[in-house]
DNA sequence: GGCTATTGTTCAGTGCACCAACGAATTGCG
DNA sequence: CGCAATTCGTTGGTGCACTGAACAATAGCC
């Protein structure tokens, strides 16, 4: 025996909520274009010219798998990539003309897809869960690394 | 512009979350075994003798998903796979002694983790946090398929 | 008893996610 | 100026996760 009660572990309740949205998306979102896909391309619509550290640092995404997810994206059409002629280092990244409306097309769905998925609760629970996961999720990711006390706002 | 905040957006919040997590784990439980497969460990210590299936229903993982984890259990000598004599189909699982061992050792630590994880809220917050996550996985998984309305409590 | 359904497992393919190590470009220090 | 350190990107390796398809064994029906 002396098994444990995984429900009451956030770790697999973060999975499982990951995987249910996964499938939510893949329904009523797009089956071609994913969540995190959404994500990187989302920060390239607010702030076209990053370079791909700074979609990494905005979508908290890790270096290589930003790079995947911008392949991904460009070989779609989606992105465009041009080296910065300034520093030969970085990639300057900006949404295609089709990247923007595919972008706007999936905002409108997320949202919806949003609703669906807090469903469950009412609308001062919805404030509440999505607050707790912040807190969580941003308290974690200053464990990492304990760097600038920036105001979050 | 017309871009969208992603904090407010629960999926993106998971995501993080569950990085977060991934990463603690790596730091304050085990290198090796990874949560997923402490998770299907668990499962079987408390029901040796379970099938996949069985091991996936638990731990709410995707069949091929539950193979690939269990395939790596037994490698690494954590579990004893057998095919059942009754029916050729199914492969009994139970964990070895060090399976055991293992689970026993990393149960303590998880505890610890999970601590350190919630360490942000204070108590009360702590089990709202969690009931609010386990309520929308539960009705989320439960959009999938529209089944038993057996008593969750 | 024999054929079809169903059920349990596996395999192939895609995508996310991490780390560690490397190469190229730039920055900064002596 | 010149070389070391840093920074950005890529590559290779591992693991999780899903879908869809193939396969094998059993169960059920006529």
């Amino acid at each position: 025996m002396a098994a444990v009660d995984l429900s009451t572990h956030p770790g697999h309740l973060a999975r499982r909520l990951q995987q249910a949205h996964h499938l939510l998306w893949n329904t009523m979102v797009s089956e071609e274009i994913t969540s995190p896909q959404f994500a990187v391309l989302n920060a390239l619509v607010a702030e076209p010219g990053l370079d791909q550290r700074g979609v990494g640092e905005r979508v908290l995404l890790d270096r290589s798998t930003v790079a995947d997810v911008i392949g991904r994206l460009t070989r779609r059409g989606l992105l465009d990539k041009v080296r910065d002629p300034q520093d030969g280092r970085r990639a300057l990244l900006r949404p295609t003309a089709e990247g923007k409306r595919v972008h706007r097309r999936l905002t409108t769905r997320t949202a919806r897809m949003n609703q669906v998925f807090l469903a469950p609760l009412g609308d001062e629970e919805r404030a509440v869960f999505l607050g707790l996961m912040r807190r969580v999720a941003d308290a974690a990711e200053r464990l990492r690394d304990p760097l600038a006390e920036t105001v979050t706002r």
